[in-house]
DNA sequence: AACATATGTAACTTATAAATTACGTAAAGG
DNA sequence: CCTTTACGTAATTTATAAGTTACATATGTT
C-alpha cells in the first residue's frame, strides 16, 4: 500500500505527530502507513487526505503494488 | 462511509456476487459496504474501483458523512 | 555533556473489518 | 406450485487495523 503521504506531509512542514493528532490516530500508525506497511481503512484515508488538503486519488491512486 | 458502488455496479449490469468474486471478498461484505455500514480497507477500495473501472475519488470522495 | 524533537520499530493488547453460516424476502421461469 | 437468482441481514468467529508502551537512533541546542 504505497502512497504519497510522507512527501505531501513534509511539503506542508507537518510532522507525524501533528498529522496523527489531526486525524485521530497515533504517531506510530502514521509512520507505518507512510512506510506502506499498513492497509488503512477508508475512513482514515479520507481523514489524512483532508488534513493534507489532497484527494484520495492524489495520495493513494496508482501508487500501489510494486 | 457512503459511496457510489451500488449505482456503478448496477450500471455495469454486475451483481453483488460477481463483484465480490472479482475483488476476493464475500457477497455479504459487498452488501454491507454498499449500504455504508462498513469502513473498508484501502486495499479493498482499490480492488473495487478497478473492478468497476473507476478511481477512488469517483467512488468514495465527498460521499461521506451525512 | 545533557536535553528536546522527530522518527523507526518491536511486543503485546484491543477494536473492528471481513468470513462464515444461516435465515429471510421478492421476482422470474419452469 | 416449486425452483432459482439476487439481495438483506443477523450471530458468531477469525484476521488484522490500530493503540499502547517501550526502546532505539539522529539531529539540534544550550
Amino acid at each position: 500500500m504505497k502512497n504519497r503521504i510522507k512527501i505531501t506531509r513534509i511539503m506542508l512542514n507537518m510532522n507525524q505527530k501533528e498529522l496523527a493528532k489531526q486525524v485521530g490516530v497515533t504517531r506510530q500508525t502514521i509512520g507505518l502507513i507512510e512506510k506502506g506497511e499498513y492497509n488503512p481503512t477508508l475512513k482514515l484515508c479520507m481523514a489524512i487526505a483532508k488534513a493534507l488538503d489532497k484527494t484520495l486519488d492524489e495520495l493513494f491512486w496508482e501508487v500501489d503494488d510494486e
